[in-house]
DNA sequence: ACGTCGCCATGACAGATGTCACGTGCTGCC
DNA sequence: GGCAGCACGTGACATCTGTCATGGCGACGT
């Protein structure tokens, strides 16, 4: 009996690459492949997959959302997400949402259809070096509102600009970014964007 | 007779997938897989293959200085470009560095056995997109001490940091940062970062 | 009912930042 | 030689930013 896989990656060659790679382990069948978000759960429906391997980075709807689509939508269907970033608040919202397994982009080839098998059985694939850092790094501290604030302040706007995006006061705005700066330890707008994203907080 | 190819990319598992995705071209063979920069020309040098597929991100060396150092070392190998973005500056460099094609990792899978086979014969591989905006986007504008400092204050450094760090003035570097702004339109210092980051000028 | 917490806002302040004018010295080019 | 461009610096200025104190409002838990 052959594990069948959806892959969704947006980025086209690499996608190939992944299906070629999972397509020579004779256990395993790639039936689905998408590029966006957006159509990770209305393939997930039509084609059953077994395990579907999902970025975080995707245009449309981001990997760790569409896995709780998922999870909701066709429980059978369990979740392995292969992603660039070993961002710690990446992992933990993945697991959150119901993920199986989490497996970064620089792990050696050859374990990935491991890993594919280990979930399909039922089990949790976790990377040992992230979970410790997901640990130590934990939750957001950030409210739901710096949280707004620093992603508005990732282009670089102005708190003018912020403050007519979210149709807040100017005060407020520099009172959120104060506040998310010293929570991250920076001393700096550009430096708190920074050390969020890499936590995955934003 | 088989096309001999070194893979370059710093993602174990993208380098492994991709390594599959060749080899299933009977005309193709994979001889050589760095994960590395600085592992690029030594390998080039072991094991003489035809065309060198290099990322430009990777740890040590970036792509495109390796494909100079491949270019020198090794004329016989030819270099294509396999990478996530698709920055103008990018592609502009890649080929005066002595690149033959140039292929960013959201094109079908399809295709890069083809670019390969293109790049072996001699001819030059170029998205036809990001040719065009290569040429809007045109050359860096930016003097070297003002790319300097840029860099210097991608990671949400204070002018006094970046002064301490480049043994300048705190003053100086306010003019470099202020002509910056001024060339790449942004009213900002981090815009100005990320709109030269978005054209490769970095 | 009370305290706590997040959210919003205001006002004031110091320090950082961006701009401008101006001057020096060096280099390359016509 | 004269000119333009770049690097480097100074000083001054307006503005932006980050911090702090303070207050009101609503939600939540005890």
């Amino acid at each position: 009996m052959t594990i069948r896989l959806l892959l969704a990656d947006d980025q086209a060659l690499v996608r190939g690459a992944l299906s070629a790679l999972l397509g020579l382990e004779p256990d395993l069948e790639v039936v689905a492949e998408v590029g966006s978000g957006t159509e990770v759960l209305p393939a997930v429906l039509a084609h059953h997959p077994d395990v579907a391997l999902l970025d975080v980075e995707m245009p449309g709807i981001d990997g760790i959302t569409a896995t709780a689509e998922v999870r909701r939508a066709a429980p059978d269907t369990r979740v392995l997400i292969v992603t660039t970033f070993g961002r710690p608040g990446y992992l933990r919202r993945a697991l959150q949402a119901g993920a199986s397994g989490f497996v970064v982009k620089d792990t050696p080839a050859a374990q990935l259809a491991d890993a594919v098998r280990r979930v399909h059985a039922g089990l949790r694939v976790v990377d040992p070096m992230l979970a410790t850092d997901s640990l130590v790094a934990g939750e957001s501290p950030l409210t739901a509102r710096e949280t707004e604030v620093l992603q508005a302040a990732r282009d670089g706007s102005s708190v003018a600009a912020i403050a007519r995006k979210l149709f807040l006061s100017d005060g407020t705005v520099r009172n959120h970014l104060s506040s998310a700066i010293g929570k991250t330890g920076a001393t700096n707008r550009a430096e708190a964007v920074i050390t969020a994203e890499g936590n995955g907080w934003l």
